[in-house]
DNA sequence: TGAAATGTTGGGGCG
DNA sequence: ACGCCCCAACATTTC
């Protein structure tokens, strides 16, 4: 009877995992988690609670099923020669990991080790969707179109595996960190599908007009599930593909595309990190390579803390570092606002989302940054500017998500929510708000600076072609 | 997955 | 009945 090492990275689950299921055809399967000190030194800590606690819920799904769950802390090329010596494993086997890091760490240990990968972290692997000349789709249309056109993948529809051979006695479990899950997010395959579910069957239905309320549940809230595998995109895909072929009221149906659209953007910007690693350095766009951004310690230190003065940003970048968590609306608007109001670099942004969110993950976290920055594939045109008071107002119209996360401006009434600052004094008075006092006035003027940054953007432009 | 300025159209009030 | 003007609503252009 051979013996596998199933190598666990981003895939917390025992539902559709082909590597998984491979070692189970094979014999005796020694599920495995390496504590990688170059990845945990980079992981936000609202992400590293929900990944230990996450790898606890694993463990403890293994031990239902008769195994348990092997922790090591370390190098993964040290750790996993230690562990083939250890079980005498025949195989490790891992879902491929696009990540730039992951790609040279995975062929780095193939060369010496028994390292077998499968598909799984994406529906298709980001080498089979690209032009009939081989390159890759810089656009994300024609992409979603090759992605739609290839084969359907139908992911087994069978429950969970019901039993794991055991692990022998003598392998030490190893330890896990301490680890509470941030709020709302409870860790674990099973929440996530149940999540699914219930998404599927409610809110998919009001998804594309609600998706951009700040003030409403709208959203899937998945993200954080897909983020560590804890939910397979196949099956995802495959169950929202079910759907739309159920007779559907207009609303579900174009709910359904909406959200299918979104799980196909998260695999081109996996896609475009695959092709194109060094957008992680700098923008994709040659021409936005070198715009002359401001350096501005002040401003950025009041958009990471939320006192721009713009109520909008202020609520969101107070969600981000209370929860762990943004709104996608909001994640455009605080990066628009950064990039185009503030003309600081985007870079900036980039890594503060990292060390926050519970999603944060390189290839979409990057992606959705150059795109709004407008330097990136398929970027919004550097002119398209968000007014943050005209967004604010569209999508939050009562202030409600605003009065949650900005308490100082609870009693300002709803026509002067997006804009305190033009509040009269009287009515400052009276609603407990003192505009430059106990919440700051406007770090900038938005119709003043976005002459500055079109200047700024069209200069690098001119500069890139000459 | 912009916003604002500018252009066009057509209904209705009014002399 | 007719021409004129106003302006909202929508379309187009520009950044």
């Amino acid at each position: 009877m051979t013996t596998i090492l199933w190598w666990i990275r981003r895939d917390l689950r025992l539902h559709d995992h082909p590597a998984l299921d491979y070692a189970l055809q094979r014999g005796r399967v020694i599920p495995v988690f390496i504590l990688d000190e170059v990845l945990l030194k980079n992981e936000a800590s609202f992400r590293k609670n929900f990944l230990f606690s996450g790898l606890r819920v694993l463990d403890t799904e293994l031990r239902k099923r008769g195994s348990r769950l092997i922790v090591r802390r370390g190098d993964p090329q040290v750790e996993l020669v230690h562990l083939l010596r250890e079980t005498s494993a025949d195989e490790i086997v891992a879902l491929e990991d696009y990540t730039p890091y992951a790609r040279l760490r995975d062929e780095r240990i193939r060369k010496t080790l028994p390292l077998r990968l499968f598909v799984g972290n994406t529906v298709y692997p980001p080498s089979m969707v690209v032009k009939s000349d081989g390159t890759p789709y810089t656009v994300f249309t024609p992409f979603s179109k090759a992605w739609k056109a290839l084969p359907v993948v139908s992911p087994p529809v069978s429950s969970l595996p019901e039993r794991f051979p055991a692990v022998p006695d003598e392998i030490l479990s190893g330890s896990l960190p301490e680890a509470v899950s941030p709020e709302g997010f409870p860790p674990g395959e099973m929440e996530a599908i149940n999540r699914m579910e219930k998404f599927l069957s409610g809110s998919v239905g009001q998804y594309a007009e609600l998706r951009n309320r700040l003030d409403q549940d709208g959203t899937s809230m998945l993200s954080p599930y897909f983020r560590f595998g804890m939910l397979s995109p196949r099956v995802a895909v495959s169950r929202v593909w079910k759907i739309m072929q159920e007779p559907l009221l207009p609303e579900e149906k174009k709910g359904c595309e909406t959200w299918l659209n979104e799980l196909i953007w998260r695999e081109f910007y996996i896609s475009i990190l695959y092709h194109f690693p060094h957008v992680l350095k700098m923008a994709f766009n040659p021409a936005h390579r070198d715009i002359e951004w401001r350096h501005a310690p002040k401003d950025l230190d009041a958009w990471k803390e939320g006192l721009t003065g713009y109520p909008v940003v202020d609520a969101a970048m107070r969600q981000l570092r209370t929860s762990g968590w943004m709104h996608n609306r909001a994640r455009m608007i605080v990066a628009s606002f950064l990039s185009k109001d503030l003309l600081i670099n985007w870079q900036e942004g980039e890594r503060w989302f990292m060390q926050w969110l519970i999603d944060g993950d390189p290839a979409s976290n990057n992606g959705g940054w150059q795109w709004t920055a407008g330097v990136g594939t398929d970027a919004a045109p550097y002119f398209r500017i968000f007014n943050p008071v005209l967004q604010s107002a569209r999508f939050d119209p009562h202030g409600h998500f605003i009065r949650k996360w900005v308490p100082e401006l609870r009693n300002v009434p709803e026509e002067y929510i997006h804009s305190p600052w033009t509040m009269p004094l009287s009515l400052q008075f009276s609603s407990g708000v003192q505009i430059g006092k106990n919440y700051p006035a406007p770090i900038v003027m938005h119709h003043e600076v976005k002459s500055r940054v079109l200047e700024a953007y069209r200069k690098a432009q001119k500069l890139s072609l000459s």
